[in-house]
DNA sequence: GTAGGGTTAG
């Protein structure tokens, strides 16, 4: 006899092997309860079926199908389910569907949902979700939309996936339809519907309905806190994250490795290290493993809060390593300045065995652009491209203008951008144009700046930059000129803002404010040391306001690390670590 | 017996 049904006790070495399906239920019912109990089915098993004329059961189809690997696989069991009239079967018919969905042959489902006879609320469910994980969001709105036009009831499989697709597509509008129809439907108290819901907003910027609902929800559990959380930190309001990561440990809800990597994300993108080495801290005491997911995102958290030693340090102990995190280990030396260290990482990583792709390439690029290391940039961008078949896109396009724009060379840059294939954006344009500023390239400045202005770019820095060039120049006519576009565009200048963190606790402040309550010592103490810069020797270039601080802590003899918009910078005996390349 | 959520690098 041939057994078709084996049950594993995955903590011992108990076997048990059933031949019929009654036998087999028996047998698992007969196992001692503190065995921790598998069921396997003999793949293949439904091809066995007319040696036991008994047991012809959908199950055993059901199975087959579970154990599918591969389009070829569900297309040999879907023949079977067919000559043995199976399809009758909802419970088979929608897992057939469902692996069909599921390997990605969305034409096969498609054709086996046609074909039903009968379909239940799993049937559509299954489409709605095979075609959301799938990634064609037009046809998971298409089915989703027949639910509603037929009159279906509306359940908590299907909107999930619906609202994946609109916060992937960021379709707001149709977010906000859903929404309504959530409520009217009395789905909102589903947990999953809910949570669906509070991310959809989030990532589609709205992080204040988000909340809105997240507070409604009646059973908050660990992924809707999750959600909220990451949701903060993608609207730019990091600092939200880790208040919300300490409200959920109060609330007595215990954060997995999920919802520590969202937080060391939110972490990162907050850049303040006291609350780094908290997440870290927590991740330690807690012993949750480093793995290649968690390690990663400490990694470019600490290189983002400042400390890329910590960062090579978690790295270095990391026992799996794939693409992600060599690339933030390169991207992580390329924002502190290294580039020659990211380098060094390269050959590493492929003796590791593990191959770039084209963020690694990004990273590199970035690193070469921000050490100013132009022979190396270039050869590395010819490289991906002979050495591994990956077609630049316009970010490593971005990067080698950086790079070329910085050390002056706009002939190449130039040349550069002719002869490149993909279309030109705002961050090329802005790349170019503030090479132009470093070198006083005026003609250059104002081509940049017509491209720039042609894309209607929503972003004010590129206009401050612009208009800033013209001040310089004298050219109030040209200055005006671009703050009336603003204006127009209805664009407003985003204030700057500076972040210190002083024994663990974070103040910000803004040019001239006079919030803070020892600001008299504050402005006391930068006047000393302008005086001390002057008995110095030091004249302060007002185009290039790092430099002062350069000068400033050669005159303090200690170590400053700064963060600008883009990177840091490491200031050490009157250097910084950018070689001026910022 | 068939369908479900949150995660890392630019």
């Amino acid at each position: 006899m041939f057994p078709i049904i084996k049950f594993r006790c995955s903590n011992c070495s108990l076997r048990k092997y059933a031949f019929s399906f009654s036998s087999a239920v028996a047998a698992l019912d007969s196992t001692p309860h503190q065995h921790q109990q598998q069921r396997i089915f003999v793949p293949g098993v439904s091809d066995q079926i007319d040696r036991f004329p008994g047991s012809l059961d959908p199950r055993l189809f059901v199975s087959d199908l579970k154990h599918c690997r591969n389009v070829s696989q569900i297309e040999q069991i879907h023949g079977r389910v067919a000559v043995f009239g199976m399809l009758q079967s909802l419970p088979v018919a929608n897992k057939l569907l469902y692996m069909y969905a599921r390997y990605k042959a969305l034409d096969e489902a498609f054709a086996v949902f046609g074909a039903m006879g009968e379909r239940d609320a799993v049937s559509w469910s299954v489409m709605v979700g095979g075609f959301a994980k799938a990634g064609d969001y037009d046809n998971c709105f298409r089915v989703f939309k027949v639910i509603v036009r037929l009159g279906l009831p509306l359940n908590s499989y299907t909107l999930p996936f619906v609202l994946r697709a609109t916060r992937i597509t960021s379709n707001l509008q149709m977010g906000r339809a859903l929404h309504v129809l959530v409520c009217k439907s009395g789905l909102d108290s589903d947990r999953f519907v809910s949570a669906a819901i509070v991310d959809m907003y989030a990532k589609c910027g709205d992080a204040e309905d988000a909340r809105k609902v997240f507070d409604g929800m009646p059973h908050r559990d660990l992924v809707s806190w999750t959600v909220m959380i990451d949701g903060y930190a993608d609207c730019g309001a990091a600092h939200e994250s880790m208040l919300l990561f300490d409200r959920m440990k109060e609330e007595g809800v215990v954060p997995d490795k999920v919802t520590l990597v969202t937080t060391a994300y939110a972490c990162a993108k907050l850049g303040a290290m006291h609350k780094a080495e908290y997440v870290h801290g927590y991740v330690l005491e807690r012993k949750f493993s480093l793995d290649v997911v968690l390690g990663t995102a400490i990694i470019d958290m600490y290189a983002k809060c400042g400390s890329v030693r910590s960062a090579r340090q978690i790295f270095d102990t990391m026992e799996e390593k794939n693409v992600v995190t060599w690339s933030a280990m390169m991207s992580a030396y390329g924002i502190h300045g290294h580039g020659r260290k990211a380098l060094e990482l390269f050959p590493l990583m492929l003796q590791s065995g593990i191959l770039p792709n084209r963020i690694t390439f990004v990273s590199v690029l970035y690193a070469c652009s921000h050490a100013g290391l132009v022979t190396e940039g270039k050869r590395w961008f010819n490289s991906m491209r002979e050495d591994y078949s990956i077609q630049p896109d316009v970010k490593h396009y971005t990067c080698m203008v950086d790079l070329l724009g910085r050390a002056g060379r706009f002939g190449e840059a130039l040349e550069l951008m002719d002869t490149m294939a993909v279309e030109k954006d705002e961050g090329l344009w802005g790349a170019l144009l503030g090479a132009c500023r470093i070198h006083g390239n005026i003609a250059l400045a104002e081509k940049a700046a017509e491209c720039l202005l042609e894309l209607q770019s929503s972003n004010p820095g590129y206009y401050v930059l612009l208009s800033n060039i013209y001040a310089k120049e004298g050219r109030w006519g040209d200055v005006a000129r671009v703050r009336d576009l603003m204006t127009s565009r209805r664009l407003k200048k985003i204030p700057g803002w500076t972040w210190i963190e002083v024994n663990n606790r974070i103040y910000r402040f803004g040019v001239g404010d006079r919030i803070h309550p020892r600001s008299e010592d504050i402005y006391e103490k930068l006047r000393s040391l302008s005086v001390k810069l002057e008995l110095g020797g030091y004249v302060p270039d007002t185009n290039f306001v790092l430099h002062d601080v350069d000068e400033e802590h050669k005159i303090e003899e200690r170590e400053v690390i700064v963060r600008d918009a883009n990177r840091f910078h490491h200031f050490k005996e009157g250097c910084c670590s950018c070689g001026d390349y910022w």
